[in-house]
DNA sequence: CTATAATACCACCCGGAGGTAGCATATGCG
DNA sequence: CGCATATGCTACCTCCGGGTGGTATTATAG
């Protein structure tokens, strides 16, 4: 019931970057500000900035932006690079074929849940997060 | 987002000998029905006797039974056993304190979810999963 | 040219989940 | 009794997420 700490540093920096108001905002700076091991998050970075979340800069005064505008940046998207949305569209007691026909027996307990938070991450967005001005990054 | 293969094994298991009538199951004849690992599901059905949930028969015609009747199991008290609620009651990005007025960026739409499936796990019981007839277990 | 910062490798380490093998122990039944 | 069945327990294995350290390359501002 919880993000990998990857997605979790991924949505953090992302945040962290789009209230802070910064352009090009560093691995170095990042790391600092949000308490993450630098070596591990200048990876992920990197595998966001394959994705085309993040643009990258190299040299003096580089570092990373956000590519798109942020009402365009969905949880999905970056948990998906990061973790995959596997666990997200499977279900709880793991069965590979699932139809409505032939259900698990926690089906009707669970599939409301499952729905509801797949929605979530489909619709909250950067910008969302970001509006929630909470100083708690 | 799932939970572990212990808990579901845990959870099949018990549902399995509740919709089947048998009163002592031994582990054999559970490994073979729900296919699960033969060795692994014997430590599993082991602690869920030293839990209290199973009572255990050795010798011939031995195997486990389901202690409490079935309303008073409670999902909540196999996955406690199995992978602790730990995450449960802990949220989405991980943070150790969590008071409502310094919230994280996602707490206005995660918690709500995360209400919701605690909620199911504390009232939902084998007896519910039980009745709900499906041949898939 | 120099300092800074990303990029690309590498080789490890740790802990936990999932799974396997072997042996000891308890017990019903012929 | 003696054997087959079944639990109980310890040790070991693999895989993966998370994390550290090093080294070298490329790009860029000043
Ligand atoms: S809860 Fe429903 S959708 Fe999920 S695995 Fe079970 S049957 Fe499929
Ligand atoms: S979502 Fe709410 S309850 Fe969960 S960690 Fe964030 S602030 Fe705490």
């Amino acid at each position: 019931m919880r993000l990998f700490k990857s997605s979790e540093y991924a949505i953090r920096s992302l945040v962290y970057m789009a209230v802070s108001g910064i352009e090009v905002c560093s691995v170095k700076t990042l790391s600092d500000a949000l308490d993450i091991p630098y070596k591990f998050l200048g990876r992920l970075m990197s595998r966001l900035g394959a994705a085309g979340i993040v643009t990258s800069q190299q040299g003096k005064l580089g570092g990373y932006s956000i590519t798109r505008p942020l009402h365009e940046v969905h949880l999905a998207d970056i948990i998906d690079v990061v973790e995959g949305l596997e666990s997200y569209d499977r279900c709880i007691l793991g069965f590979e074929t699932c139809d409505d026909k032939n259900p698990c027996p926690l089906h009707d307990q669970w599939s409301g849940h499952k729905d509801g938070i797949r929605e979530m991450i489909d619709n909250v967005t950067l910008a969302d997060l970001a509006r929630s001005d909470c100083k708690r990054i």
